[in-house]
RNA sequence: UCCCCGGUAGCUCAGCUGGUAGAGCAGGUGGCUGUUAACCACCUUGUCGGCGGUUCGAGUCCGUCCCGGGGAGCCA
């Protein structure tokens, strides 16, 4: 079934050819100068092809008159110049296949705007509006360009496990893997007996490739993991899912400057990638989604992001006027509130905030030689908040060990993380970027199950 | 998990202090038109989220459960 795509057919405008499209029908209207109008969608990009479909043609009364919004079909015709405004260039048709008929009277989807609401409740027929196609092109887009920016900076792209034994941060709900009979465990001592489990010990759905991804940089210098990550966490927001990507960079002989200097040229990298790759889609979204989205997206590619350490953070959350819920004093964890006052009240641009108390940060991160902070970084954006969490990670084995312990970790769990550390031990830095959240913020949309094809959240694995 | 708001036609919603349901869109029919979220006229559509209670009477009040949204916590 060779085909034209529609993408292809607009941009080069050329008329006088004769081609063949496949796709769904958006709308179908009706003139009584003997023809009809029909907008077409092959998924290929935002815009429709309209079809002027001539009543000569055979099927017309039998067929043609009754195709309605979802119908798929095969167009066969001839591209002319378009006599009227709103588009350019229009199929004459010169014959039509109907595929697949879709019942007006059942099918969910209509020419009109739905509630996003109602979308997600119908998973499976959503990709087919403007929206979620856009969503779909953007992802792809995003996904491609992450490789592409690593791949030209010679990072080495590992594949870590999904299935996982360590439980990398020692927080972070993990989902069980196991191949038990539920109805039947086996029990020993009165405690499920995982060593007659499938791994002869319990295993979980990884959190994060980090641990995994460290080994490898200290071998191969820079490294990147891009793939799933779960989260077994009851947490219920527009921010949050049970599944989701993660792109998490590692990189040796790196510390924290070097780290947040990747950061940054990665996100302006992704950025400007979109603006040029995904024009009409970007358009979209600006135009029905957040009217701020393009210009936020040029700012971002070319203002410096601001940087400044924890403790800085916190003396001008201290000084400020603004009344929080949580009140601020030197070692609490910085809440949703203070984060978005620093991003959009203070700096109104992204801010990476560093060296945060070495008790509200895991047990990786690099002790400072004050011995009270750690080498952490968090990339904030005005709205989502988070969107990059980092650090160098610490390189000494005395240090870890005792971190390890400080935060009651069995350190024999991470025997070979702690082997890292005795034998060639290098200064190494990295972060993660969760994938759903660049997406939510380079498309505006406010809740990130709208970003995800197939959305797992707590009580929801349809599809 | 906690707090707040909501669940009424296929979709988006209205329905005041309790009296037995409505508008737009969609769909059908007709008209008009190189239309473009087309337009105009007429017509069809509801166990008012579930269960229980108060009342002569509940979409409306009370209880409870389920589902959705916003926010918080946790985090990416």
């Amino acid at each position: 079934m060779k085909r034209n795509k529609i993408i292809d057919i607009l941009s080069a405008e050329t008329t006088g050819s004769r081609i063949t499209v496949m796709g769904w029908v958006r709308t179908r209207r009706e003139s009584k100068g003997g023809f009809s109008f029909i907008e077409m969608n092959d998924g290929s990009c935002l815009s429709n092809l309209q079809v002027i479909v001539d009543d000569k043609l055979e099927n017309y009364e039998t067929e043609v008159r009754n195709l309605q919004t979802g119908c798929s079909i095969r167009v066969i015709g001839t591209l002319v110049a378009s006599p009227a405004k709103g588009q350019s260039i229009e199929l004459q048709a010169e014959e039509i296949e109907v595929y697949g008929w879709a019942d007006p009277d059942t099918y969910p989807l209509q020419k009109k705007r739905h509630s996003f609401e109602f979308l997600r409740t119908i998973a499976h027929l959503r990709p087919r509006t403007n929206t979620f196609g856009a969503v779909a092109r953007v992802r792809n887009a995003m996904a491609f360009a992450i490789h592409t920016f690593f791949q030209k900076r010679g990072f080495i792209y590992v594949h870590t496990p999904i299935i996982t034994g360590s439980d990398c941060e020692g927080a972070g709900e993990m989902f069980r893997v196991t191949a038990f009979d539920l109805e039947n465990v086996p029990k020993k001592n009165g405690e499920t007996d995982f060593e007659k489990d499938f791994f002869n010990q319990p295993a979980g759905l990884t959190v994060s490739g980090q641990l995994e991804a460290e080994i490898y940089a200290l071998s191969m210098g820079d490294v990147y993991t891009f793939g799933p990550t779960f989260r077994a966490e009851n947490s219920n927001t527009s921010r949050h899912l049970a599944e989701f990507w993660m792109v998490e960079p590692e990189m040796a002989f790196c510390d924290l400057e070097g780290n947040i200097d990747l950061a940054e040229a990665f996100l302006k990298y992704l950025f400007d990638d979109l603006l040029k790759n995904c024009e009409e889609d970007l358009a979209f979204f600006n135009r029905f989604i957040d009217s701020s989205l393009l210009e936020t997206l040029k700012t971002l590619i070319s203002e410096k992001y601001e940087r400044l350490d924890y403790t800085e953070a916190i003396k001008i959350l201290s000084k400020s006027k603004q009344k929080f819920e949580f009140p601020v004093h030197w070692g609490c964890d910085l809440q949703s509130e203070h984060e978005r006052y620093l991003t959009e009240k203070v700096f109104n641009k992204p801010v990476v905030l560093t060296d945060y108390p070495r008790e509200i940060k895991p047990f990786y991160m690099k002790v400072n030689e004050d011995g009270k902070t750690v080498r952490a970084m968090d990339l904030l954006v005005p709205k989502i908040g988070e969107i990059i969490g980092g650090s160098q990670r610490e390189d000494d084995h005395d240090m870890l060990l005792e971190r390890l312990k400080e935060t009651n970790l069995p350190p024999e769990d991470y025997w070979w993380y702690l082997e890292l550390r005795k034998f060639g031990s290098a200064p190494h830095a990295g972060f993660g970027l969760g994938f759903e959240r660049l997406i939510q913020f380079v498309t505006g949309l406010s809740n990130i199950r709208d970003v995800m094809p197939f959305p797992r959240t707590p009580g929801n694995v349809s599809f």
